[in-house]
RNA sequence: GCCCCCGUAGCUCAGCUGGAUAGAGCGGCGGCCUUCUAAGCCGCGGGUCGCAGGUUCGAGUCCUGCCGGGGGCGCCA
């Protein structure tokens, strides 16, 4: 791009974007806007120049150029680029979109982590969907991932578990500060010896109970982990984590005694103040155990960790990047994605100590894991959430979930009708060189623009993008399914065209929906 | 007081690195099932993009300041 008369760069980047609008063509470019006041002349003449140029150099490519606006340049491709087009995603197959990511990473992704302490609610689900699906977006762009959940076991949290699963044993009431759902009662229940055993080891069982109950909400969840990373592992053997991380901030100068406690010095590296590591009691603070845990991650080798944290999390954030570059670490490859709350309505409170509150559970009982996971994924993480039970309980159907869902299981009926010699057939040479419908072009769009959507998902860390991009596909096909027939269509060639196009729809609805952890049924 | 997120249609939310008449779902009103699944389709109505400035040829989008909502600021986890 030439400087500007004044020497200056120009402010705007020349763009070849894709519009929103269909009347604008399949690409627009703003060069001629950025180009005239370098060239003297007027926008739309500069476009038109450039519009000619272009359409010497693409031949049968580009159907026809426009000027348009102050000097908007627009493109409409041809009917023949669009099918050799899908060619290519019939070609790709299942692989269409994948694999984008220009650096492939190996990426630590921790998220969930809730305390062994109780049942996950709704906000545990929110986590445990947008981690899951975003593990599975950045699977599928190529990063190599590992799932991890952070197991507390260690401090004061699990030792209240201890005594309250204790008094419960005995027919107690439970402390000031204990746990007081029902599974509290249960699980007393099925410890052996909870009211004799030292509470550390009815801690310690209680603990693993809760955490196998954990477990399998997540796998009814669709929520699967690569290593369970206990805490108290960082404090255990002579070689303790804990110790190791304090030698090394130690080494790069980081710490201080004062007041009888081993201090951080956070502040140096953008935290308000210096924090805590062990109490002048001698404990550690939990602090350090994400300081260790944060450096035996560094220890594995990875070239990014992802974190996904509450939104009542969000002021720690400061001091775990400060610790992370104390450490010696880059703090820009550790990210730490605050999620932020699930507004609750129409239902119980979602305290923890309350002992009444909404579980993971109770929410895929009541709306089934498909509408729950595509509920909390349909937002951006970092806007509150409004879930609404009642409203989720009586309107199943009318989810969007299921509209996409439906569409999904519209084409696998297409697909059924058609002959399995003629669906191969069909997908052996999609390009029938019939012309394009238009519902059938924008079809054949849409489906173009998964592989840049997979990229915007990964790169800003949002599965909601999939969700409105898998809900206008379905649109999309909706209305190519109403003004294209298929089956019914008037030529052989015809047919088989739109039965490459609706096989290659299915196939990324499908993908789309298997990123956000949804299920894509072949009828409904 | 300081920090983070949000403020777009009656409700819930999209809006990508600033671009051309601001979108969807739900809800409301009115139509469409002898025709590839009506969990669907079509049409209508509905918005001073919180407010005020600023930058720009161009601002829902960037900057500043206010206002409103949520959250966080412990030798708790």
């Amino acid at each position: 791009m030439a400087a500007t008369a004044d020497g200056h760069a120009p402010r705007a980047r020349p763009t070849l974007e894709r519009p929103r609008k269909a009347g604008f063509g399949d690409f627009s470019t703003n060069a001629a806007l950025l180009l005239a006041p370098v060239l003297g002349e007027p926008p739309r003449d500069v476009a038109a120049r450039l519009g000619d140029a272009l359409s010497d150099r693409l031949g049968d490519a580009l159907e026809r150029v426009e000027v348009a606006g102050p000097g908007f340049l627009n493109l409409f491709l041809s009917d023949a680029w669009h099918r050799g087009a899908l060619g290519g995603v019939v070609a790709a197959g299942a692989r269409f979109g994948a694999g984008g990511a220009a650096v492939p990473e190996r990426i630590s992704v921790e998220f969930v982590s809730a305390n062994p302490t109780g049942p996950l609610h709704v906000g545990h689900a929110r986590n445990a969907a947008y981690g899951d699906a975003l593990c599975r977006i950045l699977s599928f762009h190529g990063h190599a991932i590992e799932r991890e959940f952070y197991v507390n076991d260690f401090g004061s949290q699990v030792l209240r578990l201890g005594e309250s699963l204790q008094a419960r044993a005995r027919g107690e009431e439970v402390p000031e500060d204990g746990y007081r759902g029902e599974y509290v009662a249960e699980l007393a229940a099925e410890i052996e010896g909870a009211a004799q055993r030292p509470v550390e080891e009815v801690a310690r069982a209680g603990a693993a109970a809760v955490l196998t109950r954990i477990a399998a909400t997540l796998e009814a969840f669709g929520v699967g982990f690569d290593l369970w990373f206990s805490e108290r592992t960082l404090h255990e053997g002579g070689d303790a984590l804990v110790r190791r991380a304090y030698d090394e901030l130690e080494r790069q100068g980081r710490t201080y005694r004062s007041e009888g406690a081993l201090w951080l010095r956070t502040s140096q590296l953008g935290d308000d103040k210096d924090r805590v590591l062990e109490r002048s009691s001698g404990e550690h603070t939990y602090f350090a155990s994400d300081v260790a845990y944060h450096q035996h991650k560094r220890e594995r080798g990875f070239d990014r960790l992802l974190d996904v944290w509450g939104a009542d999390h969000h002021g720690y954030v400061a001091r775990m990047k400060a610790a992370f570059a104390a450490l010696g670490g880059d703090p820009e490859r550790l990210e730490l994605l605050i999620m932020q709350f699930v507004n609750l309505t129409g239902g119980a409170s979602m305290s923890k100590r309350a002992g009444d509150f909404v579980t993971l559970d109770d929410l895929v009982g009541e709306v089934g894991v498909d509408a729950a996971r595509w509920f909390l994924l349909a937002r951006s993480h970092d806007t509150t959430v409004e879930f609404d039970l009642d409203l989720a309980r009586e309107q199943e159907p009318q989810n969007p979930v299921y509209y996409v869902q439906y569409a999904h299981a519209r084409i696998a009926s297409l697909l059924r009708a058609a002959q399995d010699a003629e669906r191969e057939v069909a997908l052996a040479r999609p390009d029938r060189g019939a012309p394009l419908e238009a519902a059938e072009r924008e079809l054949i769009k849409k489906v173009l623009a998964f592989p840049g959507e997979v990229e915007e998902a990964a790169a800003r860390r949002a599965p909601h993008r999939i969700a409105a991009y898998a809900l206008e596909l379905a649109q999309q096909f909706s209305a190519f399914y109403r003004d294209c027939p298929v089956l019914k269509a008037e030529s052989a060639d015809l047919r088989a065209q739109r039965l490459a196009v609706s096989a290659a729809t299915q196939g990324i609805i499908a993908r789309a929906l298997d990123l956000l952890g949804v299920r894509a049924p072949a009828s409904m």
